[in-house]
DNA sequence: TTGACAATACCGTCCGGACGGTACAGTACG
DNA sequence: CGTACTGTACCGTCCGGACGGTATTGTCAA
């Protein structure tokens, strides 16, 4: 079916990658070919627009998340999802992950590209809330999370490696004991 | 000195408007000369390039929330710098201001245009820290409210009213009570 | 006080280049 | 044969920026 069957792939590695490193103003269907190390036409073959380009590269970013949560839920022994979660964020955010970049720039290219992820959001946050005792302590460390990843996502993180600890530690300890 | 003393404000909040309307991709020298009521011609001359816009936009944002705080610092009974903060933010927050979308365009174009943002935070992050018994608590009140910010810039606003009602207080309890 | 000049604060136009997108002929794998 | 591209050529638009012009106001020597 498909001769290089990750060509789809290798497109939203290199439009994430240059909207990482050159500012999500920048990122330019010519740029973005070159960058995967295809042609022009094959990008347009695979995304007929630069919107639908941006649409894919939120979905892939909301699919992994997800897929990624859903595997330790399954996996978990149990858990609440807010604790899963937790790891799951912590872990992203530990291991140097590249910010998701995209989101940046599909938000510039159109705001309501990101529904989606209001959408996912929503959903994980009920979820959360239905495997808890304190709905306040859930939407604390949600929003914390969200703070720290939109810090990572900007570039204006702030913290010391010993304050993100000392508020990593907190969070967890909101978890166990409300 | 000045014919029109103000046609830097009013460039600047064009910018904002439109930034925050059309997509911060779709911020360009043009419409922002049209939407403020002046030239082109004009607008380079009080911003020679875009990034000395955008620049602007940046500090501004900066500076007037930073002059309301060190109103409130000045003028409060001695509350702790954590408090002031978050009465502000939460009151910046509620009363339906709009979104600092500059900083998006801002990053966009360059995400080095951010520091002073970063510079900003680390400074009131370190004040906030001196007048306080909790350095825990301090940081998760910092990031929620980062988090609340970032979602109203995005425009993935999740919580409902009653949610949002809910963690402000636990974040105001945790201020009070570490 | 006035005439000469300069500084300020803009206006309006133009340009080279880049961008998103189209079109289409060719090609190589399976 | 069809799928999955490559490669090239092109179009209309928009963009950032440069530039020359101009009206108003300020300064200051004669």
């Amino acid at each position: 079916m498909t001769r290089r069957k990750n060509t789809r792939d290798k497109i939203l590695k290199a439009a994430a990658e240059l909207a990482r490193t050159e500012g999500s103003a920048h990122l330019s269907l010519d740029a973005v070919a070159a960058r995967a190390g295809i042609s022009k036409g094959g990008l347009l073959y695979n995304f007929p627009t630069k919107a639908a380009l941006l649409k894919a590269l939120v979905q892939d970013h909301i699919e992994s998340f997800g897929q990624a949560l859903e595997e330790r839920v399954a996996a978990g022994e149990s858990r609440p999802m807010a604790a899963e979660y937790f790891r799951l964020a912590v872990e992203e955010l530990e291991k140097a992950k590249q910010p998701p970049s995209g989101l940046l720039a599909a938000l510039a290219e159109d705001p309501e590209l990101l529904t989606p992820v209001r959408q996912f959001n929503r959903r994980l946050l009920d979820r959360m809330k239905e495997g808890s005792v304190d709905d306040a302590s859930v939407l604390v460390l949600f929003l914390a999370l969200e703070g720290l990843r939109c810090q990572k996502l900007f570039g204006t993180e702030v913290l010391s490696a010993g304050e993100r600890a000392l508020v990593l530690a907190k969070l967890g300890a909101m978890l166990g004991e409300p």
